[in-house]
RNA sequence: GGUGCUAUCGUCUAGUGGCCUAGGACAACGGCCUCUCACGCCGUAAACCCCGGUUCGAGUCCGGGUAGCACUACCA
């Protein structure tokens, strides 16, 4: 009997969600969708010292803006943070009452012990012993109720000293741990230290049981995480037994990392500052050391560009298929073609998916998100038709919505200076002249005729615009022999302050003829 | 140091013993288009970590090296 597939995405509230646990949540939630099983969010907050204000928030809608859906634990429900689901509490720090129970069941079943070594005590022996590791070897020479009478220890108990519950260890014992992505992993279990499972200190649990707790109680079927917890995973199958629990542990899948761009190592939160380049999916605001992280959100990724890119990093199908839609890649994930080595985080693919993406929206919806650009640069109230139309012409140039501002600025504000290269390059002496003779001309045409053009087709049959001030302007220049480039590229820098821009007609269009021939005025006064 | 994982163009990857004189994409470079800058299109350069073995035949299987990474906390 094959059980319901259900997977979890397990954070940790300690910062804003780094870009590779987005790609762990993303590849839970393709898993679970593919297999019509369910996604559930639990945060591990067994950490009190490490808690950041504003962290669960931040994840939580950090998935909703990719559309990585929960369907249980918790999860963002229009700004606001709601848990769903009969396993909860979906917090751990709310679960205390649980873990005693378990932490007891291992007390009493002999996989577990108490030990009172202070953290400066166990500091010392490390500091004394190299390579020191709690463990079979080491244990009876330690302050624990292995070592002390029971009289002893319930002394200290009653006493309130602080202890911490270790799980025992046997020593001498291969572990095979079963990898979806890699196979089958030995380690013996000589080399596992006597982990601490909770801590009288803070009445929590470690990572390592309460993750085995409440994989178990929340039913988890597949556990789909990074690899840098491969090497736990052998001690978490110890758990599984000790608990009783082998026969319901769930596969595993360890992941592989997402690298440092340049150099070796680990991507890290650094990594984004020092490059330029966010590693988290929003803006975050540390409410606790005070900094503030760059986002892809903020910086004009769309979730599916940023879900796309993600999905490939350590994922490919067979053939060369590039772009996935959320609902393609439930389709085609498997956890057997996720590559086995670590993926260098290569920032520049990410800027194309999002150019592949921003062409794909309409010009309507790109001029709704242009709005608050153009906000920002003083431009209220702009009418959305004609910030459509010009979108329509730059688009294609930009990789994300404010660069539309640099390449379409001039047609919300009249140049006021005129860049030099262009200058040096466009700008002949005899310039003024032409734009004088042009300016005389355009001045001739009747408003009615400025925008007037009439869709064509070439000899290869693709559509061509034949505008009616090219009927106009082509004429004159041939007579006199001035060069179309010379004088075209003159009229450019009047109207745009640069040699630089879409089809000539396509600007005199949107700028109207009063603006263009005010342009081609100022431009003629003021370069010299 | 110990343990584990991994290893194809600069990067992400395809490749599951003969379809591989190794395919695609990003980036780079060159050309075309063109009034400009882009986009687009076309093209160029660019890789099987090394050494053995198995086999008629190895990028693909095996062994050994080497390298990279991860872990080695009362953090996750």
């Amino acid at each position: 009997m094959e059980r319901r597939v259900r997977v979890r995405f397990a954070p940790s509230p300690t910062g804003a969600l780094h870009i590779g646990g987005v790609r762990t949540a993303l590849y839970n939630y393709l898993f679970a969708r593919q297999h019509g099983g369910d996604m559930l969010l639990r945060i591990e907050d067994t950490d009190s010292t490490r808690f950041v204000p504003g962290a669960e928030e931040y994840i939580l809608e950090a998935l909703d803006w990719l559309g990585i859906g929960i369907d249980e634990g918790l999860r963002m429900n229009n700004g606001k943070i709601e848990a769903v689901g009969v396993h909860g509490p979906y917090r751990q720090s709310e679960r205390r009452e649980i873990y005693h129970t378990y932490v007891k069941q291992l007390l009493d079943s002999g996989h577990a012990y108490i030990a009172f070594d202070t953290p400066e005590e166990l500091e010392a022996k490390r500091t004394e012993i190299a390579n020191f590791q709690y463990d079979a070897r080491t244990r009876e020479q330690m302050c624990n109720s292995l070592t002390l009478s029971k009289e002893e220890v319930d002394a200290r108990l009653a006493r309130g000293d602080k202890y911490v519950v270790r799980f025992k260890v046997e020593p001498n014992e291969d572990v095979h741990v079963h990898d979806l992505i890699r196979g089958e992993v030995v380690i013996n279990s000589n080399i596992l230290d006597d982990k601490v499972l909770y801590k009288s200190a803070d009445d929590l649990p470690t990572y390592h049981l309460a993750n085995i707790v409440d994989d178990h109680l929340m039913e988890v079927s597949h556990v789909i995480r990074g690899e840098e917890w491969l090497p736990s995973a052998p001690l978490h199958v110890l758990l599984y037994r000790a608990f009783g629990w082998a026969d319901t542990m769930p596969e595993f899948a360890h992941l592989p990392l997402l690298l440092k761009p340049d150099g070796n190592g680990k991507l890290s939160k650094r990594d984004g500052d020092r490059l330029g380049f966010p590693v988290f999916p929003l803006e975050f605001h540390n409410q606790k050391d005070g900094t503030v992280s760059s986002g892809y959100r903020e910086s004009g990724y769309f979730p599916e560009a940023v879900i796309n890119f993600l999905a490939l990093l350590g994922w490919h199908n067979t053939g060369d298929q590039e772009m996935f839609t959320m609902n393609e890649l439930i389709q085609q994930f498997s956890l057997d073609r996720v590559s086995k080595s670590g993926a260098k985080f290569d920032f520049e693919k990410g800027k194309w998916f999002n150019h592949q993406y921003l062409q794909l929206h309409s010009n309507e919806e790109l001029a709704e998100l242009f709005v608050p650009t153009l906000k920002a640069n003083g431009i209220e109230n702009p009418d959305k038709a004609i910030v459509a139309k010009i979108i329509s012409l730059v688009k294609d140039r930009v990789n994300f919505v404010p660069e539309l501002w640099e390449q379409a600025n001039f047609f919300f504000t009249a140049p006021t200076e005129y860049d030099e290269k262009s200058l040096k390059k466009r700008w002949k002496e005899e310039s003024p002249r032409h734009m004088q003779e042009l300016l005389a001309l355009l001045e001739n045409v009747p408003e009615e005729d400025w925008h007037k053009n009439e869709q064509t087709t070439d000899e290869n049959g693709n559509a061509v615009t034949r505008w009616h001030l090219d009927n106009v302007v082509m004429p004159w220049i041939e007579k006199n022999e001035y060069g179309v480039g010379i004088v075209m590229n003159a009229f450019r820098i009047c109207l745009v302050g640069a040699a630089r821009g879409p089809h000539i007609w396509n600007i005199t269009d949107i700028l109207g003829k009063e603006e263009t021939l005010r342009r081609v005025r100022t431009a003629i006064n003021s370069i010299q």
